[in-house]
Order: structure tokens, then sequence, then C-alpha cells
DNA sequence: ATCTACACCTGACCGC
DNA sequence: TGCGGTCAGGTGTAGA
């Protein structure tokens, strides 16, 4: 489940279900899946039994759980490209890509009543994983302690030192598009690369790229820093508004691999424009009478997907 | 500092 | 049936 929308989903999803569990036992059934752990799955397992849950917290697509009188570290998790974390009975049957299994006490079940589940992280191309991270206070250039990270009793905001690299993103109140604005000017890279790199604007993957691009009429290649304030505003608002609609329909999810908690999918790939859209009509260009056949094109070892008309390559590049 | 290339994996699908 | 190639919602790191 990887973009932003996707992985709200499963904060959401969890958050309504496990605050207040405690941890009861912790089984890594594959260790690749803890491989960002350095201390090893028996240390995982030992730092993580008897942790209660107090809240779960999202930045991009990384999560984490904090737990009960504990600012010293966070579990963090991310999916990867086909991580899934799902809540169960525990007497259902091993997912066949089943990494980690952990007992839960005192999870709620749909009907809001206290219920046996296990938390489990199924991952196909263990791409992701989970870790014990340390929670770090969160500080600006100035050295000033940021607002809107988790609070911790302190009054301090905290975040796992995995995730201190990654920009906000822009369904954080915290969103500084002034931030964005002068990494675009201080870069010379082109604008779908810079929407893909975490640490200036987190949650944004290759879907939602394209689509925010579309949204633009952006052309992926185009110079970050030859793009009007304005558009960069466009681009922005484009991100948050179809990541947030992503988001009301559960997600993007093309198969079984892209499910919430309860294994559910989304359906906001019928509302894709451009991503996988090779071949398709414009769907702009046809409110105009025009039909311009959308195209998929290389890109940094994967696929892009444009309108040649309204997305036009940049002059010189 | 900033770029690519590659590594980390499984599975579905296609042409031969 | 099988084999090899291609492709897939990501990220961290090692080299150039």
């Amino acid at each position: 489940m990887p973009e932003l929308p996707e992985v709200e989903v499963v904060r959401r999803g969890l958050a309504g279900h496990i605050l207040g569990a405690v941890l009861e036992r912790v089984q890594v059934v594959d260790g690749r899946s803890v491989r960002r752990h350095e201390a090893g799955p028996v240390d995982f397992e030992r730092l993580l039994t008897g942790q209660r849950i107090i809240d779960v917290a999202r930045r991009g697509k990384y999560l984490w759980l904090l737990f009960e009188g504990n600012e010293e570290f966070a579990l963090v998790i991310h999916l990867g490209m086909s991580g899934q974390v799902l809540l169960k009975n525990p007497e259902l049957p091993a997912e066949k890509h089943l990494k980690v299994l952990i007992d839960l006490a005192g999870a709620t079940d749909e009907s809001g009543r206290e219920a046996p589940l296990t938390l489990r992280f199924v991952d196909q191309r263990i791409f992701g994983g989970m870790f014990v991270s340390p929670l770090l206070p969160v500080h600006n250039a100035a050295g000033e302690p940021m607002p809107g990270a988790s609070a911790s009793a302190l009054g301090l905001p905290l975040i796992p030192q995995a995730v201190a690299h990654i920009a906000r993103d822009p369904l954080d109140p915290h969103f500084d598009f002034g931030q964005f604005r002068r990494t675009m000017l201080g870069t010379s890279t082109g604008i779908k690369k810079l929407l893909l790199d975490q640490s200036a604007i987190s949650g944004v993957g290759n879907i939602y790229a394209d689509e925010a691009l579309w949204r633009a009429r952006l052309h992926y290649a185009k110079p970050a820093k030859s793009i009007p304030a304005s558009t960069a505003r466009e681009l922005v608002d484009a991100a948050r508004t179809v990541m947030r609609d992503a988001l009301a329909q559960g997600g993007t999810s093309f198969d079984a691999l892209y499910v919430n908690v309860n294994g559910e999918s989304g359906y906001f790939d019928r509302s894709l424009n451009a991503y996988g859209q090779a071949g398709q009509p414009c769907p702009r260009c046809l409110e105009t009478g025009r039909t311009s056949l959308m195209v998929r094109e290389p890109f940094g070892g994967r696929s892009s997907y444009r309108c040649p008309h309204c997305q036009r390559k940049p002059r010189g590049v």
C-alpha cells in the first residue's frame, strides 16, 4: 500500500482499533522484514513485548506506533511496495507472506467491543519493514522545537530518528509551501524527481506525482526552478487535492496487494486521469473536443504517464 | 553536493 | 509447460 492515501487508510484503520492495546507477543516470522532493526529480530521482539500503544502517527509514507510512558523509541512501519498491515482474529490461518505477527490484548473489533486481535505485517516483496527507532526532539533550522510532531509528556515534539529526514506532506497542517518553493528554486532537477524526493515533499509516489502533474499541466522534466510561483502553488494544491480525494475513496488499488487493515481495496483507481492511462484520451482535452492519447514514457527506471498536448515537453530537455 | 545505478524481493504476464 | 524477459504504488546506499 504505497503512497500517502493508502498509508493514511492503514493509519486510520489501526487508530480505530488498537489504541490502548498491549503488545502481548511479538513474533518475527521472516527476519528480512526487520532488517532495518540492526540489533536483530530477538531484540526487536524483546523491546516491543509488553508495550501499550497510545498513538499511531504518520508522516509521508512512514507510520509509527507510540507507547505509553515511553519517550525512548517508536515502532516504525514502512509498507514499501507491497506491505500490508492487517488486523485479524488469532484463529485465522497465516497469510502466505506473513512476516511479523503481533498478538494484541485490549484491542477492539468492528463493533467496538474488546476482542483478541493479531496485528499482521504481510509483505510479498519485502521492500517494506518494521523496526524500532529512537525518538528525537524535532528542531527547525534555528534549533527551535517544531510544532506538529507527536508531543511528549514534557511537551517536546518527538519524531523517530528514521523519519527525521522526511519532509512534511501536503496533508500535514504544518506543511511549509515556502520551504518547498525554496527547494524548487535551488535545484536544477526536473519537477517530477523533486515531487518524488521525500526529503523535499513527502507522501507523493509515482501515481500521485503523475496525477498532480497532469492537473497542473506540467511535463515531468520541466526544471523545477523554471516553474512560476503560481504554477508551483497549483501543483502542490493538486497533489493535496488528489491525495485527499483518493483517501476519501479508500486509496488506490489495482489488485489485492493494496488493502486496508480489514483486507479491503480502495477504489480511487477509477478516478485516475493519468497514471496507467496510456492509449486513453486525455479527459481534459476531450472536454474541448480534442482527442489526445495519453502516453507512457520511461522515467528513472519506471514509467511516467502524461498528455502529449497539455503536458508539453519543455524546450531543451 | 548531486547524480545514476543498483540492491533489496516475489509474482504476474507475455512471447517463444 | 517451461523459460527468459519485462513490469509493478519504494527507499537506502555505494559509487562516479
